[in-house]
DNA sequence: TCCCCCCTGTGACCTTCATCACTGCCCCTT
DNA sequence: AAGGGGCAGTGATGAAGGTCACAGGGGGGA
């Protein structure tokens, strides 16, 4: 593929997925120095501790952000979708400092990268751009505080049913594909925990269970 | 006091807290329109769910940020200290957005308001506010996610035990002035298991408690 | 001074969830 | 077909912390 063809491809993901995008020269300046990346689903993008080289524009699928802590324990904060950006990546690229989160694929996914480099001349050049970067940071926020909500103030059953319909929407499909140990590591709970109460969702009639498999009803 | 007086007060204290903002006429556009404000201990300066009209720069004291939920249950999250401002103020402001949190003075607390509507216009006219407002939300988004390490991975006794130490940091004393049932909201515990907790921590000879005060030994 | 309210301390009991132990089942490999 | 590994279900037990009840003490106000 020529480079002007894969440079008329990111031109026409920005302007499809990030309308709010809207100066001419930047979408160019994206499709100069943008590259197309694809990850499998469960694939690692950046592991705690790594160092950020691009901030990835999400253009299909999802990308699943989790913390970690010195002894091993995990937990699933949020996931980011198509038109939106990783806002830990900014400043972990300006300032050079070590990533703070893990991100996977949840599914087959594709985003556009940008190096590092162009953030900081975007922000005073283009309005849009820093807008752009200014409410990511805003809504990544505002979903820590939703994750925090969830952890200081809900019981277990309550996050497990939070958990199902956000990895839902995250994979289009009212069918979960994963086990219970795998739910349990994302709620930093006991995996016998998340099977009981699965059991009684089923019981209340809110869900269908099957091997690897969570059918939300 | 002469306006010009006024205007010479905010540019000493932004060059004073601020030696981040280096450029001369972002100094004296601050000190235009930037307003000297005050607060008691313990004065509300912004309620969950009120309107943003100022973004303030904290020069003197500390404010304390918390979160509630629907049923009125509470959760410290953060201090603020001199030479930080509040970013959640930023898009708040920018989107008119009501707010997500609570800020109370700490201690009695001097800050510079600035008015939403110069917020924009410096992010691109001046390099050190647009990076004074990219570092302000990425600390403060370091601040959420070890708020959420703490609530998700430790106990209570660790938690009770940072949440005294930045407390202590914040007021500038090793004696604590505060009841259980007040520490015990600010942890979304309930005031027996603090009491019980703080009396461990006095036999384990980490405190020494009084009526009203917790000595940090 | 005396009284009352607020703060603290403590026991008893309950819920939630972690941990341990074990069973049984599905499905894949050989 | 037989075996085995990963997954799900379930009981027993314990720890953390919430809830309820009440006692005692200190300090400020009438």
């Amino acid at each position: 593929m020529a480079i002007q063809d894969l440079n008329q491809e990111v031109l026409n993901l920005v302007r499809k997925h990030y309308p709010q995008i809207a100066e001419r020269t930047l979408q160019e300046d994206i499709a100069q120095v943008g590259k197309v990346m694809h990850f499998r689903a469960g694939e690692m993008i950046m592991d705690f501790g790594s160092y950020v080289k691009i901030v990835p524009l999400i253009i299909k699928g999802s990308i699943k952000v989790s913390r970690e802590d010195e002894e091993g324990n995990e937990l699933f904060l949020y996931y980011l979708q198509p038109g939106e950006t990783c806002s830990m990546s900014f400043t972990c690229c300006m300032m050079n400092k070590k990533s703070e989160i893990r991100t996977v694929a949840e599914e087959d996914t594709t985003v556009i990268g940008i190096p590092t480099r162009y953030m900081d001349e975007w922000m005073t050049r283009y309005p849009s751009w820093k807008n752009f970067v200014m409410l990511s940071y805003d809504n990544r926020m505002l979903e820590l505080i939703r994750t925090i909500d969830s952890i200081a103030f809900k019981k277990m059953d309550e996050r497990l049913l939070d958990y199902l319909e956000k990895k839902a929407e995250a994979n289009n499909s009212r069918t979960i594909n994963a086990t219970h140990q795998e739910i349990a590591y994302d709620l930093n709970a006991s995996r016998e925990a998340v099977s009981r109460l699965l059991k009684q969702l089923e019981k209340e009639g809110e869900v269908e269970l099957g091997r690897n498999r969570i059918e939300l009803l």
